[in-house]
DNA sequence: GTTCCGTTTTTTTTT
DNA sequence: AAAACGGAAC
């Protein structure tokens, strides 16, 4: 028998061996949670590489870059081969790697920018100004969501939405005349690329033959469509996913795409793991109880050899600063008595701003931690500032860019200037860059005599810096250094923060850390294109939680429970277990029917958990500085009784309260 | 025309 | 508590 074979059938159980040996062939893999899929899916690959089908023949999608990057990391180790030829990326980073080849087929020049959500509500700003469109009182983000959906067809135009249908022309106009793509374009326009030129079409499906997408049950319709315009030929596409932990149905995750999928590859195989080799009895036990409770899922009976373990410990602090006071205490206790280590627990959020008492009090107690997701470092106000500068300098038309930085520093442009300009700019149907470049050369410029020479001199310096970018090779963080000393962001810093120097010097100490990763970035042997396009499109890509992985561990994790996907730790804390914060209340506003994806998130937090699990939930909050009355979340009332241990306040008196509460929720759940 | 200062509003999750 | 906006001061 082939030698990697008999490992396999050493390290995996039958299910997991079966679905690792499997690949001539369409597969559905439902992983439950704790099933091992990560260790399915990389021996999977490894397998495929030992029975001689070729590294590039191969595309793996994910979901996070992290993922991406753990994956072919663990199929390193497990077959000690270098994987240059493999691909393992993120729908959206391959999206790129799409457009980058071809988006010239569609009209678009090949530097186009990548706007995200801040670039998209500053473009959704001012094409409204153009438009004298008001949005006083309007919901921003949720006319992004609306034209996202519409784009998406998972939205039709509605007698009410039918008022912003001209901003929603002019908002994707603009995009055009800027060269820029969002997110969803990274998808959309590969599609439309495949289905209007079938050769290129071709050229993918003759390369890639083998498809695995992760996390399956959050890929959108968009994404579906895509990788099966790619595999519906060679058709060895697996997907593998859980439909229990399902949760970015807001962001277009549509788990329809299971059953889509079980119409187009009737010949599929379905193998359905579900051993948990995380999670405790009791762990286990609980989250069933939960789960139970949705509809519409495909049936899965988790099990687990392990013994019963420890009680779920459920504690009811007075407010937000005792509940982050108990977990502080605990944790630096279980540290201490059991010799568990810092980064082997985790602090599990639903909303980032959970994390503000959490921090507070870890800072106060001296325990190291680390939070992942909140504001990303490329977030940062300096660092965009930065990035704007590189982003115009890429390509000339990127309006949002040039007008984020026209005057940062300050160089004596103001809102008549700009208006000025967009005159010329809408005139011309140009962009604001080609605008002012116009004006300069005009005989009769619009413009005061000042503004011109100051323009001139704005122009002259993005070009310099532009040529010098573009041709040196490997010598991109100089040249950002140099820029920086250019146009004085130091003295810029120090006159924004005038009363604290210690924030303009931490903010300057950031943006040597930013010249610091791209000297690294651009000097790493194995980048063998270190181009300005290239960076740009990798940072615009890069999420929160996969930042410079820091290996310096020993750090108590942070994070919320979206980012906690994927994830295990031997201690889960899960932070503000109350209704109005899981299940979210605007979530269950938006649509009622929203619960059951609040409890899948419920049932991931839980699940990450091996050993011990702790939930709290406050008798009182203060939310938006206001002190809110809180009662427990719904779903605690779904565990079953017998795994949960209250937490034995040190008064007597607030145990007795205590048990009250918890047989207060009982009542309320009887009455459902 | 630009900058500064006081007022208002905000917090669901993220590629 | 911080950011974003709008009106008054320079």
């Amino acid at each position: 028998m082939h030698e990697f074979e008999q490992h396999l059938r050493q390290e995996l159980n039958p299910q997991q061996y079966k679905a690792a040996t499997t690949f001539e062939r369409p597969l559905m893999i439902v992983a439950g949670a704790g099933s091992g899929k990560t260790r399915v899916i990389t021996y999977r690959i490894a397998y495929m590489l030992s029975r001689g089908i070729p590294q590039n023949q191969i595309l793996a999608l994910t979901f996070t870059n992290k993922a991406a990057r753990e994956m072919r990391n663990r199929i390193a180790e497990l077959t000690g081969r270098k994987l240059r030829q493999l691909t393992i990326s993120t729908f959206h980073a391959f999206g790129v790697r799409v457009l980058r080849d071809a988006i010239v087929e569609l009209g678009y020049r090949d530097n186009f920018s990548i706007y995200d959500t801040v670039d998209q509500l500053a473009l959704l700003k001012e094409t409204a100004r153009e438009l004298h469109f008001s949005l006083d009182g309007e919901d921003l983000k949720a006319i992004l969501t609306l034209f996202s959906d519409i784009r998406t067809g998972r939205r039709e135009w509605t007698d009410e939405s039918d008022r912003y249908r001209e901003l929603f022309n002019e908002f994707r106009k603009h995009l055009r005349v800027y060269n820029a793509v969002d997110f969803d374009d990274l998808i959309l326009l590969p599609i439309e690329l495949f289905r209007a030129r079938t050769d290129i079409l071709d050229r993918y499906r003759d390369r890639f033959r083998y498809f695995l997408v992760d996390e399956f049950q959050d890929t959108s319709k968009d994404q579906y469509t895509f990788i099966h315009l790619l595999s519906s030929e060679s058709r060895n596409l697996c997907v593998v996913g859980d439909d229990d932990q399902s949760i970015y149905s807001w962001r277009g995750a549509d788990y329809r795409n299971l059953l889509q999928f079980e119409r187009d590859y009737p010949e599929q195989t379905q193998i359905t793991l579900e051993q948990n080799y995380r999670s405790t009895t009791t762990i286990l036990e609980a989250a069933n109880g939960v789960i139970r409770n949705n509809t519409n899922r495909k049936e899965k009976k988790l099990w687990t050899g392990e013994e019963s373990g420890r009680p779920i410990e459920l504690f009811y602090p007075d407010n937000e600063r005792l509940e982050a006071a108990f977990i502080a205490e605990r944790i630096r206790t279980l540290a201490l008595r059991e010799r568990i280590r810092y980064e082997e627990m985790c602090v599990l959020i639903r909303t980032n701003s959970l994390s503000r008492s959490i921090e507070e009090a870890f800072l106060a107690e001296n325990l190291p931690y680390r939070m992942t997701g909140g504001t990303s470092f490329f977030d940062r106000r300096e660092i965009r500032d930065l990035v704007s500068y590189m982003r115009l300098m890429a390509n000339q038309d990127d309006d949002m860019s040039l007008l984020r930085i026209l005057n940062t520093p300050r160089r004596g442009f103001g809102r008549k200037t700009v208006e000025v300009l967009d005159r010329i700019a809408r005139a011309g149907r140009c962009s604001l860059y080609s605008a002012i470049v116009q004006a300069l050369h005009a005989a009769d410029s619009p413009l005061p005599r000042r503004v011109t020479v100051d323009l001139e001199a704005f122009v002259e310096l993005i070009h310099e810096f532009r040529d010098r970018l573009l041709k040196n090779r490997r010598d991109m963080a100089n040249t950002l250094a140099a820029l920086i000393e250019r146009i004085d962001y130091w003295q810029h810093l120090v006159s924004e923060h005038p009363t604290n120097e210690k924030l303009a010097r931490w903010k300057y100490r950031n943006i040597e850390l930013f010249c610091e990763s791209l000297g690294k970035w651009e000097r790493h042997p194995d980048n063998l294109e270190p181009t300005l396009f290239n960076y740009l499109n990798r940072i615009s890509l890069q999420s929160r939680d996969d930042e410079e992985d820091s290996e310096d561990s020993g750090r108590v994790n942070l994070m919320t429970i979206h980012a906690a996907k994927g994830l295990e730790f031997r201690v889960v804390f899960l932070v503000g277990c109350e209704d109005g914060i899981l299940p979210h209340k605007r979530a269950l506003e938006e649509d009622p029917a929203n619960v059951e994806e609040e409890r899948r998130l419920f049932y991931v937090a839980l699940t990450r958990a091996m050993e011990k699990l702790y939930l709290t939930s406050c008798r009182e909050r203060s939310i938006m500085r206001e002190i809110v009355a809180c009662s427990p979340s719904p779903f605690l009332g779904e565990i079953p009784h017998s795994l949960v241990e209250m937490h034995e306040p040190e008064e007597p008196v607030e145990q007795a309260e205590a048990r009250d509460y918890f047989s207060l929720i009982r009542a309320k759940l009887g009455q459902q």
